[in-house]
DNA sequence: CGTGTAAGGAATTCTGACACG
DNA sequence: CGTGTAAGGAATTCTGACACG
């Protein structure tokens, strides 16, 4: 019950493996990485290694893509609400802290 | 619904990963597959995978193997019904036609 | 029988960079 | 900005064999 690690959440998929998943190339799922869109686990070794849960992700994102979306604007979006809220009460606490600057 | 491609049973995992998940060396992975007791898949390039079921009959055999069984016994065990009623009733066919002669 | 290991090679993956745009 | 590619290297995996038992 509260085992967190079913099957989906298992970080056990190679890049490779994940690109024929997707049909999205290795480089661009690389790039999705860097852009801070998807955080597979590494081997000792350094390889990646993604989830089906990161699969589904990375269809979504090439969905988004291929609707003209930027990395940027998908990065928003695929924030969780509390760390958007987070996010957000931050940036007040700057505003204001700036003000009385 | 009809879609038996689920998690489970997606051949997606390498050897490394495998041996990691089960505990067992990579050697006995590789050795319980010239037994005939478990059927990874092969990328192009030749490299095994696994699906999660796969690695659940690992830790499976795994467990009989501890129990002092072997690779022999294991395999008859491991086969479905219908597959040994199959070659039940081949051997019965194959001992009446020897009879015959 | 079941498994460890060294051996040599092939497949896989990694990073940083240049290119185009 | 997003992605392809050639480059060189490192990590991963493969097979067949010898060893022990």
């Amino acid at each position: 019950m509260a085992d967190a690690s079913s099957y989906k959440d298992k970080k056990v998929i190679g890049i490779g493996i994940a690109s024929e998943l997707t049909g999205l190339s290795e480089r661009q799922i690389r790039y999705y990485e860097e852009r801070k869109l998807i955080f597979p686990d590494r081997s000792k070794g350094g390889t990646r290694k993604y989830s089906f849960a990161d699969v589904e992700r990375l269809v979504d994102i090439a969905n988004k893509m291929e609707d003209g979306m930027q990395t940027f604007e998908i990065r928003k979006e695929e924030m969780k609400q509390s760390d958007i809220r987070s996010k957000m009460l931050r940036g007040q606490l700057n505003a204001a802290f700036k003000m009385r600057k």
